[in-house]
DNA sequence: TAGTGGTCTAGACCACCCC
DNA sequence: GGGTGGTCTAGACCACTAA
């Protein structure tokens, strides 16, 4: 059998690891790799292209090829529909919606989705529960200038979440995480008690420029989101 | 110019978003699409596998391509080194190491490193400053059977981060992201006051198999962490 | 301006896995 | 069994950019 890409990174993660190639060293070009491998350049360059990828190599035309001084480690979090997060646990997922409400959106809204005053805003709160456990309290708002047909859907059977995601494309979103004490409201409907430290999400997304959604969720008390590396 | 895989990327994007392609829809194969655009097979296999690495697309061998019915949209976070992370802001950088103590490794470590009883451990609290601010407190543990050379770093002038990341490899990691209250502890380093909610990080990171490190960081109040999809 | 990576091609063989 | 994607090749031209 041929060297594969596979093997080609393996080889480099391998020299990088016995600092044949410490942080910061010039790799030989794709050529001279070839050769030594055995391969074609094709090959070669798929390799590298993946290792760029996963923040391990930096490449520049002309310059070349060098091992990240700091490899930037990433990690990749999967943003799940929550049913499907909840389902995978084993857990029964429900399902309730708090209040529907279409209104004006508040200030601090519009200067972060970008809307004129009076554009009206959907605004909705529902509650997700892992069996009897709460587990995620969700404060969403969706744009209706940029999504009328949700004016439509009375949300009564599904969460605004698998709506959105099902209906309605994105081309950019915009996460934050961050750690908040409970208000007396949030408290309740999780189940725990006045500032407690819930896990909370913010979550913005916008097609071509145009703001859909923002939704702030928090999570169950004790709640962990876990990446690999 | 010819069609591109950025081109045909963009395309497939658009006619997903125009329901021409809705969710769960089968696309045409490869070479059905390469004859449509003009390219060959090997330029629309580039653009549907990065699409796959999107989480846009699914693929199986003989049984073709085909639209997730809910994309799987995933988020990327670089793990940056804590002093260009403060740095970059603006602000200056300052550490100061609070405690550095060889240790048997305590029950509850053992555990989660699979180290055996009495294995030497080398416990670090350190501070990172921006500015005047705290901006994390860090609680480390290294497995000095993994990494013998930490136990000659005093680790006085460089966090352990920096030193970890720049001498040792892993070739896993873990990140698991949380919400604690403040202890009393917690809360002193951090200036401010008990029970405050604090943005945590656990890290455990392995080298084949061998665990190296356990880092527990509790980040300033309000600290947020933030990625774009 | 020359060297390096970025991309594309036309063809080939293979592995997997649904039917 | 046969169709689909997975991968590789040998060669080509191009785009960027460091020197």
């Amino acid at each position: 059998m041929r060297t594969s890409y596979h093997d080609i990174k393996a080889i480099v993660l391998t020299r990088i690891r016995e600092n044949i190639w410490p942080p910061g060293a010039n790799l030989p070009g794709e050529i001279e790799l070839a050769k030594e491998f055995g391969c074609a350049r094709a090959t070669v360059n798929r390799a590298m292209r993946e290792l760029v990828d996963e923040g391990i190599l930096e490449r520049k035309r002309k310059a070349g090829t060098k091992v990240k001084s700091y490899p930037t480690r990433r990690a990749l979090f999967s943003i799940p529909i929550i049913r499907e997060e909840i389902t995978n646990t084993g857990a029964k997922y429900r399902y309730v919606l708090i209040e529907r409400k279409i209104m004006p959106a508040p200030g601090w809204l519009r200067a972060r989705l970008e809307v004129k005053k009076d554009q009206p805003i959907l605004h909705l709160q529902c509650m997700h529960y892992a069996g009897p456990n709460p587990y995620q309290l969700e404060d969403r708002w969706i744009n209706l200038a940029a999504v009328p047909n949700a004016a439509d859907n009375d949300f009564e059977d599904m969460g605004p979440n698998e709506w959105l995601v099902r209906e309605v494309p994105f081309t950019e979103g915009e996460l934050v995480f961050s750690a908040t004490n409970a208000s007396n409201e949030v408290a309740n409907f999780l189940n725990t008690s006045d500032g407690t430290a819930v896990f909370t999400v913010e979550r913005t997304t916008w097609l071509d420029k145009i703001s859909v959604t923002y939704a702030r969720l928090y999570f169950a008390r004790d709640h962990k989101m876990l990446t690999r590396l």
